[in-house]
DNA sequence: GCCAACGTTGGC
DNA sequence: GCCAACGTTGGC
């Protein structure tokens, strides 16, 4: 199984929202790296989601590939901001993946994620970075998800 | 193929 | 709202 890290504006889709709608088309990728990823991606993979452009910046979760990449239908409709005309329905430049939920972690904010050892190559955390759609190590994933999990006490 | 202009991302 | 980073576009 291979791990990634995905990024949304909560204003406009959020950890939440995704919990609500159970399951969901991750559309508007428009970075031809961003989308590579999501050509990798497969059922059974999982994603820490992201929250960006929020207050602060941070994780709010984990989700699942429940459908793989397929072309965005959004890319054709033309009221749609995602809309990009040079785009032909016979050789489709832009692709979505399905997502699900699986765990609403504690929020770990950008500045917590800045003092985890385990991440300190990760691309989230590099100067300048702005790719939306990236890929993390088990050791990354297991660490994010272990600083949002509730501590874990052992007996006696 | 180079590179300046432009647009977008995303933290602050 | 500002601005640094950086991907994309388009002129040449």
């Amino acid at each position: 199984m291979a791990y990634w890290l995905m990024k949304s504006e909560p204003d406009v889709f959020g950890y939440d929202d995704l919990v609500s709608n159970k399951r969901e088309g991750w559309d508007g990728i428009r970075n031809y790296q961003a989308r590579n990823f999501l050509r990798e991606m497969r059922k059974g993979d999982q994603f820490i989601f992201y929250h960006s452009n929020a207050t602060p910046p941070g994780v709010a979760g984990i989700g699942k590939i429940v459908g793989e990449a397929e072309p965005d239908p959004k890319q054709f409709d033309p009221s749609s901001k995602y809309f990009d005309p040079a785009s032909k329905p016979t050789d489709p430049r832009w692709d979505w993946v399905t997502v699900a939920p699986v765990k609403k972690l504690r929020y770990i904010p950008l500045d917590e994620l800045r003092t985890m050892p385990e991440l300190v190559d990760c691309r989230l955390l590099a100067r300048g970075n702005r790719l939306s759609v990236m890929p993390l190590t088990p050791d990354e994933f297991e660490a994010i998800v272990a600083a949002g999990s509730p501590k874990r006490r052992t007996a006696g």
